[in-house]
DNA sequence: GTCTATAGCGAGATAGAC
DNA sequence: GTCTATCTCGCTATAGAC
C-alpha cells in the first residue's frame, strides 16, 4: 500500500532540495525520480514554489504554537528550559528535523518565499524568547545557539551506531549546557 | 585610488552571492551593480564558478594552515583550546568572516564545487582534531559547535552597538566553554 | 578592457489529447 | 491523473569590433 502522489512528490523534493539544492533541482529531476514527467507534477502542485510552501506548512504550525505557548508563560529560566524541552520534543519528527535542514541548507535560495520567510521569523521570535536583552552578549550568543545546537547536534549524529533515545539526550544536554548562566 | 576591477567584481558578488544566493545572482546583476557589461566580466573571470574560486582562496590556505599546524602538535586540551584561539584570529579579519556566511549560506549550491568541497572537507578535519573518538556523544556535539560559534556569534552581533573587540572576545568565550568537558 | 550581438541551452510553466 | 508538445524566458558563455 503505497503512498498518494503528492506525499511521494514531497518526499522525492525535500530529498533532492536537501541534497543538491533548491534551484540546482528541477521538475523534470523530481519527475523522473517519481516516474512520471514534469508535466504530472503541475497537476498536484501549481508552481515548483507550492512544492516549498507545503514542505514549510509542516514546520510553521509546530514553531507557531510553541511561540504561543511561550508567550502565555512568565519569563523564567524554568520556562526558557522547558521551551527547549519542547521544541526537543518536536524535533523527534523526523520530517519535521529534514525540513529543519532543508531550510538551514537552502537560506539565501529561499530568501523571497514568504512561508520560509515567515518561518525564519517565527524562529528569530522563539530566540528572542530565550534571552534577555540586558545580558551579556556572551550569555546571548550562547542561548541562541541552544536551539540550533539541537538540530545540529542530530544531524551531525545520524550515522553513529546509537539509538534515537541517545542522540536525542546528547543533543538536549548540550543544549541545556547553553542556557545555563 | 579605487580599487581595481578585478577586486570589486569579487567584493560585489560576494555580497550578492551571500544576500540572494549564487543561483540567483546573475551575472548581468554584477556587471550592473559595477557599472560594466557582463560581457567585461570574462575578460576578469573565465567563469562563473572561477569568481566562486577565487573566494574560496581566501580562506583555504589559512585553514590548511591551521591544519597543518594542529597535527603537528600533541593532542591535548591545551592544544585543543589554542586552535580555538587561532582559529578565532583567523576570524578577525572581516573578509574571511564574510566568505565563511557566504559558504554557510550556499552549501548546497556549491556541493560540486571542488574548492568549496575541499573547504567543508577541510573544516570537518579541523573539527575533528577537537574530539576524541571514544568521548561520549554529548562532548563531542559540544565541541563540534565550537568553531561553528565563533562564526555564528559574530554574524547575530555584527548590529550591536558594541565594539568588534568585545563580540570577538565573547563569542571566544561562548566557544571555549562549549570545549570544556 | 569594455562593448554589442548572439549562440545555445535548460529551466518553469501551459495547452490540450487521452 | 498523466501524457506529448510547445511557449517563453533568462541564464552562461562566446565572437569579434572598437
Amino acid at each position: 500500500m503505497r503512498e498518494d502522489t503528492r506525499s511521494r512528490i514531497q518526499e522525492i523534493a525535500l530529498k533532492l532540495f536537501t541534497e543538491q539544492g533548491y534551484e540546482a533541482t528541477s521538475l523534470r529531476e523530481i519527475a523522473e525520480e517519481l516516474g512520471v514527467t514534469k508535466a504530472a507534477l503541475y497537476y498536484h502542485f501549481k508552481t515548483k514554489e507550492d512544492i516549498v510552501a507545503s514542505l514549510a506548512d509542516m514546520r510553521v504550525a509546530d514553531v507557531e504554537e510553541l511561540l504561543t505557548w511561550v508567550r502565555s508563560q512568565p519569563k523564567t529560566p524554568e520556562t526558557r528550559k522547558e521551551l527547549v524541552l519542547r521544541y526537543a520534543a518536536k524535533l523527534t519528527n523526523p520530517r519535521y528535523l529534514e525540513v529543519a535542514r532543508f531550510m538551514e541548507r537552502n537560506q539565501t535560495a529561499m530568501r523571497d518565499h514568504p512561508k520560509i520567510h515567515r518561518m525564519r521569523e517565527v524562529m528569530l521570535e522563539l530566540t528572542d524568547e530565550l534571552n534577555d536583552p540586558g545580558d551579556p552578549l556572551a550569555v546571548r550568543i550562547s542561548r541562541s545557539m541552544a536551539l540550533f545546537t539541537l538540530h545540529a547536534g542530530k544531524w551531525m549524529s545520524q550515522d553513529e551506531k546509537l539509538t534515537d533515545e541517545e542522540i536525542n539526550e546528547a543533543a538536549i544536554e548540550v543544549a541545556l549546557r547553553l542556557m545555563e548562566p
